[in-house]
DNA sequence: ACAGAAGCGGAGCAATTCTTTCCACTTGGA
DNA sequence: TCCAAGTGGAAAGAATTGCTCCGCTTCTGT
């Protein structure tokens, strides 16, 4: 199988498999892993055909697009481990995992379901969790952190934080950090007055607007009461 | 249309009327919305065709459910609001709150997205909102909540805690109380010790069927890699 | 310049899934 | 007893999606 070498894709289809993955890349990130590799297409500018003749099927193409993104978040965990007040370095890993996690759809639901990237994502994801649980070690040992707290709570506060980056990034894509505040407020041994907020609380209208894209999302963007 | 009067169900109809909307509760309540009318036929033990008798579609048959429980919602704020301490009373509120969202799947959705349920359940809904900002306001001039909150803050991290309740309903139906510590420690406006965790953190097989069942729940039941 | 291998597009097939209709048959109740 | 009210469930209809096929176009080496 030395085709890498023996025989380098054509110029102008190297063009197209890059297009792909960049059009794979943005609408995943917008609109999670559902958008149908049609879709992908036309945002390339090429063919479904195309497609297909460069990813066997959908699963690869994701495969191959988040092996990088899954690296960055084990890249965030380690470089927090470097940090050496063990506080900071928890606040350091879930802010950064949480800003990527807010960014892209597709990597959030790579990260919470197993049903989705095979082999390599699965493996770099269970590098992921030793390097949270030294995280939470080390500042349980530093007495930084409650010590009833296990690195599965660290995993579930994630999802939590990043559903409710999903929910309203339309409406304002930084209110999720009001919330980790609070949650990391929450984890401490103690602690006397509350963190200062990191930006304004979601609005009236941005309720609204949050509330009608998830009816959007889960099903289709039918029912308009036509009063 | 003095049907209700004039002319009642014949009594079998009746009675199939109450095992819809039984089944209907059922399911909705275990797996969300979007179960199929067909789903609830069988499971009230009725044709599909009885169904779309009683109820012209499945927006009306949703908002003839759940209005009562969202009025459920509405009296344990009102109730809360009862309460003489004004921390407690918040407490309460969001515990009762996630309670009934962690027992109902519809629930939680009808809640969150404007989507469903149109008309009925919209206004219950609108008169939660204000009893929230008072058991809030009551709080915050107690001293006894941090004063950067605001009522929409609430709104997200009952979303947030609420995820956490789905994601993990099958592998442990108790943990998002773990959460909810954590979230509460973090209202406080100043807090020594942290609060004692309720539950036992998630163990690792509770993770990966957790994992496990977001996939299943969002796409289609079906990849087994067959090696 | 040109042959022929490599690549392309996108219609359309096959498989699902979900809602809704239809109608021959059954049943409650005056 | 009779018949309007009620029933079940097959099947039509409408979307959606993943993927294949094949006639045509575009590179690239000579």
């Amino acid at each position: 199988m030395a085709t890498t070498v023996d025989r380098p894709l054509r110029k102008d289809a190297e063009r197209n498999r890059q297009r792909v993955l960049a059009a794979a890349r943005e609408l995943f990130a917008e609109r999670g892993l559902d958008v149908t590799l049609d879709d992908i297409a036309r945002a390339a500018g090429v063919g479904v055909g195309t497609v297909y003749r460069r990813f066997p099927d959908k699963e690869q193409l994701i495969d191959a697009l988040f092996e990088e993104r899954v690296g960055e978040i084990r890249n965030a965990a380690s470089e927090s481990l470097e940090l050496s007040d063990p506080w900071a370095a928890v606040v350091s890993f879930l802010e950064r995992s949480l800003e990527l996690q807010a960014e892209d759809r597709g990597l959030k639901e790579v990260l919470l379901s197993s049903a989705h990237g095979q082999a390599r994502v699965e493996h770099a994801r269970r590098e992921i969790e030793p390097l949270v649980t030294a995280l939470l070690d080390r500042a349980r040992a530093a007495g930084a952190i409650r010590e009833d707290l296990e690195v599965h709570d660290l995993v579930l506060l994630q999802h939590a934080v990043g559903e409710v980056a999903d929910y309203t990034r339309e409406a304002d894509p930084q209110v999720w950090r009001r919330m980790l505040v609070i949650v990391l407020d929450g984890l401490r041994p103690d602690r006397r007055r509350p963190s200062p907020m990191p930006s304004p609380p979601l609005d009236d209208a941005g309720l609204v607007c949050s509330m009608a894209n998830l009816g959007r999302r889960r099903r289709r963007g039918s029912e308009e009461p036509a009063g």
